[in-house]
Parts: C-alpha cells; structure tokens; sequence
DNA sequence: TTTTAACATTGTAATATTACGATGTTATTT
DNA sequence: AAATAACATCGTAATATTACAATGTTAAAA
C-alpha cells in the first residue's frame, strides 16, 4: 500500500501525471520562471532569490532535469541552467491534447 | 521540515502548483478523461473502469473537487460527477500565462 | 598548493500521499 | 420496516515528498 498503482494507467497517462507532479510545487515553478525570466541563471542565484537552502534548491532542480525541462551547462565552478526548449515543447505535447480533451466536454449535470 | 514552505512563494505560484499536483496523479488524469468521454459519469463506473478501490475513488474526487474541477448532482442513490467547465477554463487562465511564460523563453545554455 | 566558492549528494526528521478495509450515511427497493 | 445499493468518511499501513545539515566534489583564486 502507498504506492501509486502505475500498471493499471496507461504509459501516456503515467508520463503526463508525472510531468503534472514535477511542475506541481511553488519552489518548482518559481525556479523555472527566474530562469525563464533571466534566460539562464546559476544556482547561487536561485538560492537567494527564492529563500530555501542550497540542498532543498539542488533536489528540485534535479527533479526538474528528471523530465528534461531544465539543463545545465558547467561555466568553471558555476553551473548555468535554462530552460530545454526543445524538450519543452515535446512536454506542451503531452499537455495539450489532454487539456483539449477536458475542454471539449461540457458539464452534464 | 517536511512541509512545503507555502509562505516564501506568492499566492498565484501556490495555487498554480495545487492546481498541476491535483491534476499530476494518473487516477485523477484518468477520472478526468473517462468524465470527459462520457460526459458525466457514475462513481461505480469509475470504480470498474479504473480499478481501484472505492474508497481510493472517492479520495481522488474529493482532491478533483477541492480545486473545483469537478463537480457531482445526486441522482437518487447514485452521484452523477462531471466536469466543471466554467471552473476548467478559470484553470486555463491560471496555467496559460505560465506557460506562455516558459515558451517566450530560449535555451541560454 | 592551500583555500575558497559553487554546487551535488547523503542522511534523516517531519510531513504528505496513496491505497484499502471497515464503517457510516442516505435513498431506493423489496 | 428491512435489505440493499451507492457513495462518503475514518483509520491506518506503506511509501513518497520536502527541507536541511553535513559532507563530498570540482574548479578557480590566492
């Protein structure tokens, strides 16, 4: 028990519900619109831009990297991140017709 | 620790990250889908349909219907759900910019 | 070469999530 | 009225997430 139970959903759902999940924290989203903002920070940046401690900051990078929507590239000892664009759009094409999906109902009761 | 610091971030960066954690679940991207399909649903189809519990069902509308995604009419004995398409597009709304946001953005790195 | 700055990783405590059995509630059926 | 059907809620075990201190690691600076 407590584990989400992947085998009974199909691939594209896992995929878009983990996609969903990465995005869905504030430190998350607040990383990737500085970043988005900036085109391209360090991580020292990050840390004193949105106030939590370097490891916290590092974890959800990596998270971020995990589904390809952040890279980082090694300038000497500074790591500079930005947005995968490519990657990016493959993720807005995983949403998309998921969002369509939803906004093609209409409320029957 | 352990709790997500709700109060370094701005309303808007919260509610948005709410928004994409209820819908970053499979079960909730498959009630969604099998809602939208069917344009209204019975909470026992959704049980045989998906194929967990009905008391994990019911957890899963519940978060759906926390962020107003959903909502039920009692019909008899039986709860017809749908979905909310006045709040979905209030959704849209929150989720857009944000990502017109990341896509004016370019890979700096 | 030692120090320092900029991360990444590890370990761990606090908390949240997921799933389900058991039980409660309410309305139809018998 | 008793039984049943369709949920909702409660309680709880298993697991995941969040956050941070402590500790690597690597490259520039001194």
């Amino acid at each position: 028990m407590g584990t989400t139970k992947s085998q009974i959903f199909t691939n594209r759902q896992n995929r878009l519900a983990h996609i969903l999940k990465v995005l869905g924290h504030p430190a998350r989203i607040a990383i990737l619109e500085y970043i988005g903002e900036i085109n391209g920070c360090i991580c020292t940046d990050l840390i004193t831009e949105i106030g939590l401690a370097q490891a916290t900051i590092s974890q959800h990078l990596k998270e971020l990297k995990s589904i390809g929507l952040i890279k980082g590239s090694i300038e000497g000892k500074k790591v500079c991140y930005c947005i995968d664009t490519i990657r990016w759009h493959e993720v807005q094409g995983e949403i998309n017709p998921f969002f369509s999906k939803i906004n093609s109902c209409y409320s029957a009761c």
